[in-house]
DNA sequence: TTATCATGTTGCCGTTGGCAACATGGGCCC
DNA sequence: GGGCCCATGTTGCCAACGGCAACATGATAA
């Protein structure tokens, strides 16, 4: 069992016929591939060319090229419900907390595009089909559930239709994200880069004014 | 020229080497096809079979499979305008109509989930590549933009960041469509088909709710 | 040291999108 | 009404793709 540190050697040395880390390099290449490209249909081929290694080798590590594509959605969706988590801690109230969860949502999306145009992409539906792809996708939207779950039991959010609750906050910030990765808010309702931060904290905070018990 | 009837004769006698139809047939081939298997990514093969032609035949009318996809997702988009107009019309006050059309955004992803998936999938992506689609995209989105600024006009919404107000409205109608369309509601969070455009109007009440002048 | 086997390679296959060359027949002109 | 024209269909081909099989390499453990 060669050592971390081995394997980085390895990999820099190039040119060797084992990779060391190959499966790794392959969902990292696949990512950052389909964030440059903004296509989720990219040849294998050109992914295995990335990792520096011909097209068959993929198959020692993956099933096929939507496995090898679910598992991108797979460690998308583990950094999704970790940037939920991490966004919910800088509020200070149970409404700010969902609101900041929000806004990481959609920072993630802006962070990790080429993961986040795989994890909603049709290829890969439906998720039950690959292993632990449906378990992680609903970890993710646990977190929103919890958050407003939460909510309620502070008296901060009415306490009817909760499924309605999770399912309008969810699909705001999908929908934002959506629409900001691929940059898809055309002519006079374009944004920057930067202002898409901005402007979902402030669509997330109306919709929890909305949401608020009365 | 051949007049409809004409042409209607030919396209149910069958078997004949000119179609007559075939655009249309194409195109209608492919949203049904896409909405059957859920994937945007299907053979041009097999849309030319079910049109009852061989695969090169599209060619005489699209430039390439992106370009018929394209043309799929205009009418797609220009049956939305439809839509969200014909939705509006049902709502009674300012923010009524917005609610409807937000309902009725819902209710045509539902009602033609194969366009709804071109219209939104990457593989289209930039629209400007492909003429007429952009502009189709905008008009759609014009509908919901030009609801907000009557709902500001009767003093029935906030004034400020009308931009966010839109986008908000988008996203989460859009949201919705797609994780309906998606079967994306995972577990608790299921709603039934039926369940689809009342929580959708939910949803929109509760986010109008917020974006109402106070 | 040496054998094993996980992990890489090359070579091949059927399918796909797309092009070229040929076939058909509907509609216009005389 | 007869015959030409060309829009619209066909078949045949190609390179690129996902995937499989057979072979090559070399890290590891006896």
């Amino acid at each position: 069992m060669a050592t971390a540190d081995e394997r980085v050697r390895l990999k820099k040395e190039g040119g060797r016929y084992h990779h060391g880390h190959l499966k790794d390099a392959l969902v990292l290449a696949a990512e950052k591939a389909i964030a440059k490209s903004g296509h989720v249909d990219l040849p294998l081929r050109d992914v295995a060319r990335l990792a520096g290694v011909s097209h068959a080798a993929a198959y020692r590590h993956f099933d096929s090229k939507a496995a090898l594509l679910a598992e991108v959605a797979v460690r998308g969706f583990q950094a999704l419900t970790a940037a939920l988590q991490a966004g919910a801690t800088k509020g200070r109230s149970p409404e700010g907390r969902l609101v900041e969860a929000g806004v990481a949502y959609v920072g993630f999306a802006l962070d990790q595009p080429g993961a986040f145009r795989v994890m909603f992409d049709s290829a890969l539906k439906p998720f039950t089909q690959f292993p632990g792809l449906a378990e992680a996708a609903f970890e993710a939207l646990s977190v929103l559930h919890r958050l407003v779950k939460e909510g309620i039991g502070a008296e901060a959010l009415r306490s009817d239709d909760v499924s309605a609750s999770v399912m309008s906050t969810w699909a705001l910030v999908h929908g934002q994200a959506t629409l900001l990765v691929d940059d898809q808010l055309m002519g006079p309702f374009e944004v920057g880069p930067d202002d898409g931060l901005a402007s979902a904290r402030v669509a997330m905070r109306r919709l929890v004014d909305g949401l608020k018990a009365r």
